[in-house]
DNA sequence: AAAATCTACGTAAACGTTTACGTGCGCCCA
DNA sequence: TGGGCGCACGTAAACGTTTACGTAGATTTT
């Protein structure tokens, strides 16, 4: 490994030179600038990392932090999808990422855990995911290090974070079967309670509900399994015999429910209509065809990136709240005949 | 931040005392050394690691590479599970797990990839997935980290290595298609050749086939999706109507090659039995239920961790293969009844 | 009792950068 | 022509560790 020691001596200049002609800085002649990178290309010189961070205290990482059952929620890969997205809008920075995975006890444990991955150092966090305490936020912000949501915020403090347009998405799928379908009687299979993507959806729902001067009829699960999904169907059409429609939390709930309803008695979607939320990769291949809504997951993660290297070149100092638009997917769950399928 | 020299100050001693008390190292009184880190409990120090791996030269930090889009393979993600195991089993010794995803563009441009990411100085490399070229992995090991191979090996050289059993796994299916359910035409569906894992399961049926006496079928198509599975179904059917089961590369092509079976009126698994392999979550919601052949992802995420230290620690310099066991998962697809259903 | 060994420290160099400050030189303008 | 200024560099300190080496005293050995 080379050194700018080695080329300084090489060229018969300063170290100080060869780091300013490598850092594009002023205060070297533009003949010099050119030996000293000619060189570099020759000696395939790459800086130590290690040095460079302990001077300038920048250690061009983020530190990438998910509830580890949710990043392996198999279903749904939805946090890989994020952290990919992530990676890719920060290497061309030349920043990199570095994932945290946190267990229960962790998460519970909050101040405590946090000293487990200050050590590591990182520019900034992210904090991906609906489970992730405000107490643990909280405390993680207090490290002082520039701190990003995705798929979560905070009511009270300002958080900068990344969203789906949860509320959005949920009132038109909502909509879409008031309106083009003409049901009276739809109940949401929401997921758990102070997750903020699940009450901007039920809000969603609720608005659009309201709005067509109807009773919302609401199943809570504290999961967003295909297991929880067909509890929830099932406790729906048990309590709630009229109903002819769901909205579910996301797809995989979705293709719960039309399995329990099936079980039940009901078809999809003639006596029940069902959409979900996400389009999951096996939505399209549900029986029969799952009409959802998309979320951008890889754009999610690459917004997060930008909005990252923004705030730590301090041109944005603004935190602000970033919705990603979400997008209907009708196929034939909905009663819909699958011409309108999406554009691949 | 505090730092040695700080505690050394407010403690009468001299940084190096402090140093050697904080890591264990002897030389220092056992009274001092109770001093020393009841401070460090009390200021809640965390050793500044870019100060220490410039003097080390060991970061802590290795780098999972994998393909881009391998890594988001939305119905089935492989990577990630193997990337949270690494990061489960790595972080009990202090170290971190970096992410790097590679396009086409980089795997093939090989040494040139290489250099974008030698300054992230790593110590070890864990490079992913069968489509990585052996260019690359020559070219990346040739940096002179550590290099752990995962899901893939060379033929030729001996690289530290973790793949699952496939050759047994594939093997055992086939075996039974043929022996509990008598089949004699039995095709393999099968994935890129080139791709250990592909090639390893190919082998399987081969030997399975070959032990029977049958004349083995093969339909090879250069992808493991859905798609590439009703595909290759397609081919099979329309080629060798006398075939009545298919083995296929993995579950995602196992779905797809019921899909099309069913499109051309055969019914699965009376006209056509079929097993899968790697026991995504889906495969037990499919319909019928899948038969598959069950990877311990996870497991060998922590393997590959587990073995990454030991090579760093310098306790075994022999390089291995080591295979992990996979589990036939006995449900429908095959023509069993799904009594034999394996405990969750 | 002298010599050798051990223990518990301190001293200082080294790792490879970045950057504030100093210096000499050429140039412009009054 | 001389003072001022900008430019291209060099000098050296600093970042926070680890560790080879030195040293004084206590302990053991011969």
């Amino acid at each position: 490994m080379s050194t700018l020691r080695e080329m300084a001596e090489r060229l018969g200049v300063s170290i100080a030179t060869v780091s300013r002609a490598m850092n594009d800085k002023p205060g070297v002649g533009s003949e010099t600038r050119q030996r000293v990178l000619a060189l570099a290309q020759e000696l395939q010189y790459q800086p130590n990392l290690a040095a460079r961070s302990l001077v300038t205290s920048r250690t061009n990482t983020i530190l990438f932090i998910v509830h580890q059952r949710q990043f392996t929620e198999a279903e749904d890969p939805f946090y890989p999808f994020i952290m990919l997205g992530l990676e890719e809008a920060l290497k061309v920075d030349g920043f990199h990422v570095m994932l945290l995975t946190l267990n229960d006890a962790q998460l519970a444990a909050g101040p405590t855990a946090l000293r487990a991955f200050q050590e590591k150092r990182a520019d900034a966090l992210v904090l991906a995911g609906p489970d992730i305490s405000s107490k643990f936020i909280l405390s993680a912000s207090a490290l002082g290090l520039t701190t990003l949501l995705v798929d979560n915020q905070l009511q009270l403090s300002s958080f900068t974070s990344v969203q789906p347009q949860n509320e959005e998405g949920s009132q038109s799928s909502t909509n879409h079967l008031i309106e083009v379908h003409q049901h009276r009687h739809i109940a949401l299979l929401r997921g758990p309670g102070g997750w903020a993507s699940s009450d901007e959806r039920a809000a969603g729902y609720l608005a659009a509900m309201g709005g067509a001067n109807l009773d919302p009829i609401l199943v809570e699960v504290d999961d967003t399994t295909i297991e929880s999904g067909k509890d929830a169907a099932k406790q729906a059409l048990e309590h709630h015999p009229q109903v002819t429609a769901f909205v579910t939390a996301n797809d995989a709930m979705a293709i719960g429910a039309m399995r329990a309803a099936r079980g039940m008695g009901r078809r999809t979607p003639e006596d029940i209509a069902v959409i979900g939320f996400d389009d999951i990769s096996w939505a399209s291949y549900a029986d029969p065809p799952l009409t959802t809504v998309r979320i951008p997951t890889i754009e999610m993660g690459r917004l997060a990136g930008r909005l990252l290297l923004e705030l730590l070149n301090g041109a944005v100092s603004v935190k602000s709240r970033v919705r990603v638009a979400t997008q209907p997917i009708i196929r034939q769950s909905c009663g819909c005949n699958g011409h309108i399928e999406e554009k691949k």
